[in-house]
DNA sequence: ATTGACGTTTACGTTAACGTCAATATACTC
DNA sequence: GAGTATATTGACGTTAACGTAAACGTCAAT
């Protein structure tokens, strides 16, 4: 495991543009050091970038993620009126995420049920086709998914 | 529960403005039907928009929101290429909300563990005030959590 | 018949998140 | 020390997802 890494290292580990890194410094959620003119950039800084792309991941938008590294760091540090404004955004990301977590259980459930249809409809059109009879089979049974998500 | 709904109705129930919904239309995620010029929703139309807004707060791109719902239709119709298609949509779009699961869960984690850090700086800065010395506590043993994030 | 609430289309503006050059500097490599 | 790879800083372009404003239609109520 190395020390530090080039741009264009953690721009090929992480399957990003050089650019891409450059604008997450501009935008102030990055912050490496220079030799010289060139970036290097810590471990502590691959894992920020890390978790950037895990906010990207979820759908942030790159002020959010900022917002939420900014926590990682002000946790021990700070006056008490930042702290317990620290602990109100920690709160709210929490129910975020907690509202993110039942949508992903539902749009799960629901492409199950896609996909069950979807295979057994598969079936019924292989069946025909190894029959090799042109019957076709009722589909018009309505199940409409749509109409059983409230 | 009503029928049908008018443009402004849908836009207060889900928090949006009409500008947005009829851009949606725009893009095709959604037709409801006219009555003259105006737009009219059914209940079918109004599912769709919410599944429509649960894709956005997943952080989806309409295009890939629009891709999702029409898999809602083409499970029982179409031809043994497109059914295979839409299949193999499925399992990809599964595997990426696996991803978010875990990295929903692991954001959360480290969300616990900064807010424990918080409160727990917190305890000490009101521990400090009621005791009224000024002495302040040693926070040099360095746990910043970036190094336990792999 | 005019006011006000709601609707329509058309069109231009805006912000985020980069992509895509271009011109230039630095660093290894033979 | 010439060439190649990799870096830098601008600057302009692009796409998505709407916001905002203009100009107009419609219908019920005053």
């Amino acid at each position: 495991m190395q020390e530090t890494y080039s741009i264009s290292e953690l721009g090929k580990e992480f399957g990003i543009t050089t650019r891409a890194i450059r604008f997450y410094e501009d935008k102030e959620l990055l912050s490496p050091s220079r030799n010289g003119s060139h970036r290097v950039y810590s471990r502590a800084d691959r894992t920020r970038l890390k978790l950037l792309l895990r906010g990207k991941r979820l759908g942030w938008p790159l002020e959010e993620i900022k917002s939420v590294l900014n926590m990682y760091d002000a946790g021990d540090k700070g006056e008490l009126q930042q702290l317990e404004y620290t602990c109100q955004k920690i709160e709210h990301r929490r129910a975020q995420l907690q509202q993110q977590q039942k949508d992903i259980e539902a749009a799960l459930a629901d492409l199950e049920q896609i996909q069950h249809r979807c295979t057994e409809h598969l079936a019924t059109l292989n069946g025909q086709y190894s029959h090799k009879d042109g019957s076709k089979l009722d589909h018009n049974a309505e199940t409409s998914l749509s109409q059983n998500i409230t």
